[in-house]
RNA sequence: GGGGAGUUGCCCGAGAGGCCAAUGGGAACAGACUGUAAAUCUGUCGGCGAACGCCUUCGCAGGUUCGAAUCCUGCACUCCCCA
């Protein structure tokens, strides 16, 4: 591949390149490039927002390059205060484990391991000494930082800004030294974090990183960034069924915008079918990203899935089965809006039954309009419950 | 160190002794319509209860009162001004 070539493949899907000359000037070089990722395991889920960059990551694997993947393990504790309105709060080292440890599995969903390198930045910022860090701290200054508009917007709201907040930036400034980055990646909410890698990396003596900059992906709201605390996001662990028809949920104006940053679809390729038909584009969208976390079958029987249960309104063959709780079946009749709420289909007694009075829950296709409605045990063994629009169980009777 | 403002339900934000489970907006959820899109309309939105009702919530802990989110005291946290 010619590095114009090269540079075609990796400029898609980015909003900014600091700078373009730079990383051509690295590719011509014809070495293995040292691509920077950092993720704070504040979350237990790679969200398809996050594999956006881990994507273009891959995109430079494919280019003989190394991913080098730090896992933010010490920076995690202070909560990166990018985009954030207020302070996060501070994870415990217990949390920051279990995500890892799941994090760092599903990573794999999409980046060779032959060529990356996970690394953990609490063994070199967890190192440094009090003094090593007024060194680094005393190579930038508090109106540089300052410049942020997060902080300036904080300030001038008279919100909290932490002390450790301020520090986040030289941290993972600092991972890029440790590192050796030739190119850090990151959402455009990261400029100024990456940044500050480049001049602490000019600071000892290194070439600066390029900054390579991913438009952050809204969530299937369709208006925030997709993010696992705001509950609008698709994990590269959902099931293909829930892949699929979380996609199908997306408002259409997302739809340029995904097939960009989730997919591998030629965007002229991508712009003509959404232009014809948004929602055929969208079956391809979702066909697309079930294809990519798991397989083509899986995609072609989620798509069958969707047809007939949401396109044609028709019951799924396969759910999954729940047993109707004993203690409900100790009165004799069972109360639908307990078991409803007893199989965490609702939140409460009270939710059930507002559920059941608009018309929201059935039984084998029936409405139960009743919120008062109490079945004879015979009469739940075998049938489907359905709650909503796609939440399903198949009842049986405990023996 | 001194002075001032503030802390309300998922978020924002009213409330200023009983009519407050707490106005309003947003978010969310469900229904109709549809393409599980958008827009629109309707309903719900602390817990238990069939219901009268009961319980838990307005930073935390006490107190005053027949009665407190609303008054008093202490504590914690945030912001502002002065040093």
């Amino acid at each position: 591949m010619t590095i114009d070539e090269q540079l075609a493949l990796l400029r898609r899907g980015t909003a900014e390149i600091i700078s373009e000359e730079d990383l051509a000037a690295k590719l011509r070089s014809g070495r293995p490039l040292r691509i920077k990722l950092g993720v704070d395991p504040t979350v237990a889920h790679v969200t398809l927002g996050w594999a956006v960059v881990l994507r273009k990551l891959r995109d430079f694997q494919r280019l003989g390059h190394t991913a080098v993947l730090i896992i933010g393990d010490f920076t995690a504790m202070i909560g990166d205060p990018s985009g954030k309105s207020k302070t996060r709060p501070q994870l415990s080292r217990e949390e920051i484990e279990t995500n890892v440890a799941a994090v760092s599995k599903q990573v794999f969903k999409i980046l060779d391991p032959e060529r990356t390198e996970i690394v953990y930045n609490r063994d070199w910022l967890g190192a440094l000494t009090l003094e090593d860090f007024v060194k680094i701290a005393a190579q930038t200054t508090v109106a540089r930082i300052m410049e942020r508009d997060d902080f300036t917007k904080r300030w001038n709201e008279h919100r909290a800004i932490g002390l450790h907040e301020i520090l986040y930036p030289l941290c993972q400034g600092y991972d890029s030294v440790a590192v050796r980055s030739d190119t850090e990646l990151g959402g455009t909410d990261q400029k100024f974090n990456n940044l500050v890698g480049r001049d602490l990396q000019g600071h000892y003596g290194q070439e600066p990183q390029t900054v390579m900059l991913c438009p952050l992906l809204v969530g299937t709201d369709g208006a925030e960034k997709m993010s696992q605390s705001l509950g609008n996001y698709i994990s590269v662990v959902d099931e293909p069924n829930e892949m699929y028809g979380k996609t199908m949920s997306i408002p259409d104006h997302l739809l340029t915008n995904w097939f960009e940053l989730c997919t591998d679809v030629p965007m002229a390729e991508a712009t003509e079918i959404i232009v014809a038909d948004p929602y055929r584009a969208k079956r391809r969208l979702a066909a697309e990203i079930t294809t990519i976390y798991h397989s083509e079958a899986d995609a072609r029987s989620a798509s069958d899935y969707f047809d007939s249960v949401f396109a044609k309104r028709e019951l799924p063959s396969e759910v999954e089965e729940a047993a109707v709780p004993t203690e409900l079946l100790a009165e004799g009749s069972v109360a639908l809006a307990q078991l409803v709420a007893s199989l965490g289909l609702a939140k409460s007694n009270g939710a059930a039954r507002q559920l059941i009075q608009q018309g929201a829950v059935s039984l084998d296709g029936d409405k139960v309009g009743d919120p008062f409605a109490r079945l004879e045990p015979g009469d739940l063994d075998g049938r489907l419950l359905r709650v909503g629009r796609h939440q399903f169980r198949k009842l049986f009777l405990p023996r």
